[in-house]
DNA sequence: CGGGAAACTATACGTTTGTAAAACAGAAGG
DNA sequence: CCTTCTGTTTTACAAACGTATAGTTTCCCG
């Protein structure tokens, strides 16, 4: 009748926080913020549900560890793509850009672990400083890859082009996520490049022949 | 030490379910799914927790129905937003584009009641269908508009086109809400004309000056 | 090898949740 | 005025939630 005790292992800090927001994570992205229950996001760790506050002071606490987490992943995983490209700004830039509408990025739970924060984001204050500074970054990236194509153009209008293709890009990740099956192979891919493109009136198409399977250019 | 009965009055059908849709909606934007609880709504809607099931199947049935009638409103006001406007083209591409990137269209609350659906739609066969419909309907408005225009272009150049100004407006949108203080009043919407403008080769800020408060086209 | 700190488990508690079904009351028809 | 129908409220309940705390085990250090 009694019930024989869970064994266990001690873990390093790191390793058992890590897991935890690792943990919350997966729910969140398969099942929406409510299936990211306590006891879920311990089993999916492999602990028991009393050891997430022994690592994080409420469970308030670990969503948005979490959410921190996630922001930082989306940024660094843009400035990943730019490792290894060729020197040549139009390429880079490209590069960058395809990145962004391609998995892991433009996926579909990505986007719904996403969208579970947004609402915080409104009314937690750490949680909006962590999404302007993630997005501030993204588009600072961005910004300087527009600047490196050296086109004559003052600063102002430099923010104003990034902010606009900024704005493309998060638009075709969330509908080419959602929607995936509405899309060509690569669709997605090729407007967002076209229209980067013609925003900063350079064609990245005729730079990006590496970027395709096929080797071709699309039309 | 009785409680006294709470007096009501019969209603129409319709007048309850659009209630308690709306109280629905209102709760989710203000603070997301969670707080959508059946006793919140029916406070909200002004009845009890009980008659929402006998007007929905089930809180899910609920949520379901409260979806869709966001889609059919954020469609709709779009198309709203072209009544009354002048006959070219350009300009009611403009006036459209702009009511886009405005409040009621553009806003906090906006975001955090979309947001709170995006998981469902993943998941549910009811709210993926009603998600397309509703987004397919937006991008034929855009394409229509976009082919009025009258250049010379292909069907599947302008289909194109209208993902790519449809994907711009969703990622202006999105940003322009949750992070409003981080944009000049009116520059999301400049921007925007500015983008659809570059990705359509046309130049849509000329034929805006109606649009802004000042009278003035930005720079 | 033994003791003690703390990582981890187990259990319990009070709330809140969605749902169900019974009880009541307002409106309409005869 | 009485009856019937059904929109609405009320009460009840089991399940699940986040949290608190006491108990147990692991592992390091002397």
């Amino acid at each position: 009748m009694n019930q024989i005790r869970r064994v266990y292992r001690r873990e390093s800090e790191d390793h058992r926080r890590s897991a935890l927001i690792a943990a919350t994570q997966s729910l969140v992205a398969e099942g929406g913020p409510a299936a990211a229950t306590v006891r879920a996001i311990a089993a999916r760790a492999g602990v028991t549900a009393g050891l997430i506050r022994h690592y994080f002071h409420s469970k308030d606490d670990l969503t948005r560890a979490a959410y921190v987490h996630l922001m930082e992943g989306m940024t660094s995983s843009g400035a990943d793509a730019l490792e290894g490209v060729g020197a040549l700004p139009e390429e880079r830039l490209a590069a960058f850009v395809a990145a962004s509408l391609r998995p892991p990025v433009t996926d579909s739970a990505a986007v719904g672990l996403w969208a579970g924060y947004i609402h915080r984001i409104r009314t937690d204050p750490a949680l909006m400083a962590a999404h302007e500074a993630g997005y501030l970054r993204y588009r600072d990236t961005l910004q300087s890859l527009i600047a490196a194509i050296g086109r004559s153009a003052d600063a102002d209008r430099i923010r104003s082009e990034a902010i606009a293709c900024n704005a493309v890009i998060d638009g075709l990740w969330l509908e080419g996520s959602i929607l995936s099956h509405a899309f060509k192979p690569d669709e997605i891919v090729t407007i967002g490049l076209r229209s980067v493109g013609a925003i900063l009136g350079v064609d990245l198409l005729a730079h990006a022949s590496l970027l395709f399977q096929s080797g071709k250019t699309p039309p």
